[in-house]
DNA sequence: GTTCGGCTTCACAACGTTGTAAAGTCGCAG
DNA sequence: CTGCGACTTTACAACGTTGTGAAGCCGAAC
């Protein structure tokens, strides 16, 4: 039914070896051969069959990737990094939902899926550092993304989450704000990037001078535009006054924006707003937001590469290594103040 | 290395193919047997090998979804319901950007990669009803999403475009609007997403016995935030009077809506707007934007279905279907007028 | 007590590819 | 003219799974 090499190596009257060598570019062909598999291939319309080659040669040539749900911007922006640097390595991905929960996550790995792909990059959620144990035999190679929760054998590749929310808080105190709320927290959280962009809220207002004011700390449970309108309605509601908002993610600067302007709060005159990711639509909205580009296409191409690295060398047994993105301070309207 | 059905039959003391038999649960295996075989396959953490399952049967359980970019928030959600529909079928999808460009599409389709994949979830784009011989050789089965460019023998879901952008319009005409822009025109198209809807647009107004004014219809290549924003700017400066705006797409829209409000045109008072998709941001912008809801849900349901029946029945000839998806208007406070 | 049919298990041969190793060809140095 | 090495092609055996068909077992029907 589908065409074979079998059948490309009986049009070119070789072997068919050959075909194969030829397709894989092995070196010594005489030119005239390579020519007449190569017409037959044509004629034929032959393509590989991927499964055979990957039962033949363990590889399959896609990877994974994991993430919490595509319907996130953040997300949908990293998959679309991941699968343009793939692209460039000649990698199909899979992309799988976890949908942020802990029980999908690990059928996910554990499932005959994993099986199929070369590599994961596996953006850790759900998972804490007590499952740790629970990747010990997965033996596929595998690069996480975002927050270092598990301190296994794998590598690792996510941003500056301190430092990024640190210059974000210095940049609304530059802008003279000594009233900054953050946007974000997950009580108790520590080692996550809730905890460690709160971590560096803190350590900018500390330098500032300025006590942390716990009545300035919303916690937002998914980082969803619902959560952050949620959360600024409690704050406005509270009565607490501020002038600034470093939001954890855009999608909450975003929710939250929407709930102040309802309110009559001017912005950046009244609150100015910085949020996290610059994902596409924080050029668009009214008024466009200020945020920290965390390198997204930098941490895709980085993760790529290690996982390719690990997959071409099976054998050799790579240290788990780090690598720190760099970021930008993006400043857009939401923090800048037009003279009268 | 890896563990294989060999290594189950060993430890279960049973041949290979009663492990295979268990897994795929033939019905005819002594209860104690099949217990021992699971036992087996517990204490190894055996997983099948899906590459030679592929191999065997031809089938690797995985479709491929080619929609043009990911970082279109319309694309993102509809590979959202496509994976979450997949799932059900116990399907894995892998995603392929073809960045609306003709080469790279055409270059997918007869790509080895969909010599893996069990069938196709195809997005057309930027191929035309002169390429539709270009995929009479594709033997895989595939369903076409969006509009219908090519009259081949695949199945094609899609949304009801015309009497979508038809009930907007009517939903402006509504409220008393009569200079409404359309916006997101592709010239000289017909029969794609851009010349239904404007289908639609001009047939509302002509049962309300409004003509068609061109000095009202706004071009946008690329449905993105920045199209819109750059075609209400050359509206604005055009000097020509409107009270209502038929965006093509929720992007387009917020695009426009931010020069708007720029332009310090209220909305809905001075300008109503609507969109098109439902995308999940409508429900937080300021103000939230009314849209039409284009059935997401149903139509990634409907193309995985038809999908999977064309999968598991090869040999029968199902002559082509046709599913147009049911939509509806979603009102928000872009088009509500709120009593003084 | 023989036959029949349902249940249960298994040996064997694919599926289409690539790795291994070896056989052949050829030109050139010895 | 022999031997060597570089080039070129090939036969064969995997890779791990499932389809085919057949064998063995057992109780029920004749």
């Amino acid at each position: 039914m589908s065409i074979t090499m079998h059948d490309v190596a009986r049009v070119a009257g070789v072997s068919i070896k050959t075909v194969s060598n030829v397709i894989n570019d092995y070196p010594y062909i005489r030119a005239e051969t390579r020519q007449r598999v190569l017409d037959a291939i044509d004629s034929l319309g032959y393509r590989p069959n991927l499964s055979a080659r990957g039962l033949r040669s363990g590889r399959t040539g896609v990877i994974s990737l994991i993430i919490p749900d595509l319907r996130n911007a953040y997300f949908a922006e990293l998959a679309d990094s991941v699968m343009r640097a793939a692209a460039t390595k000649n990698l199909s991905v899979i992309i799988e939902q976890s949908g942020d929960d802990r029980e999908t996550e690990l059928a996910l790995l554990r499932g005959p899926r994993m099986q199929m792909v070369d590599g994961i990059l596996y953006s850790v959620l759900a998972l804490g550092e007590d499952d740790a144990h629970l990747l010990d035999d997965i033996r596929t190679p595998m690069v996480l993304l975002g927050e270092r929760i598990f301190h296994g054998p794998t590598d690792h590749v996510t941003m500056r989450n301190t430092e990024g929310a640190r210059a974000a808080t210095e940049h609304l105190l530059s802008l003279g704000r000594r009233r900054i709320v953050a946007l974000g927290a997950h009580r108790g959280e520590v080692i996550g990037s809730a905890g460690l962009r709160l971590t560096g809220y803190a350590e900018a207002l500390a330098e500032a001078g300025i006590p942390v004011d716990d009545a300035l700390i919303g916690e937002v449970g998914g980082w969803f535009r619902s959560g952050g309108a949620q959360a600024m309605k409690l704050l406005l509601d509270s009565g607490v006054p501020f002038d600034g908002v470093v939001a954890f993610n855009d999608s909450i600067a975003l929710g939250a924006m929407r709930i102040l302007q309802e309110a009559g709060l001017r912005i950046p005159d009244d609150v100015a707003v910085i949020g996290f990711d610059d994902i596409d639509e924080t050029r668009y909205t009214l008024p466009t937001l200020s945020t920290i580009n965390p390198g997204r296409d930098e941490i895709a191409r980085v993760a790529v590469d290690y996982l390719v690295e690990r997959i071409s060398n099976p054998e050799a047994e790579i240290p788990p290594r780090e690598y720190l993105a760099g970021f930008t301070v993006v400043q857009r309207e939401s923090t800048t103040i037009v003279a009268p």
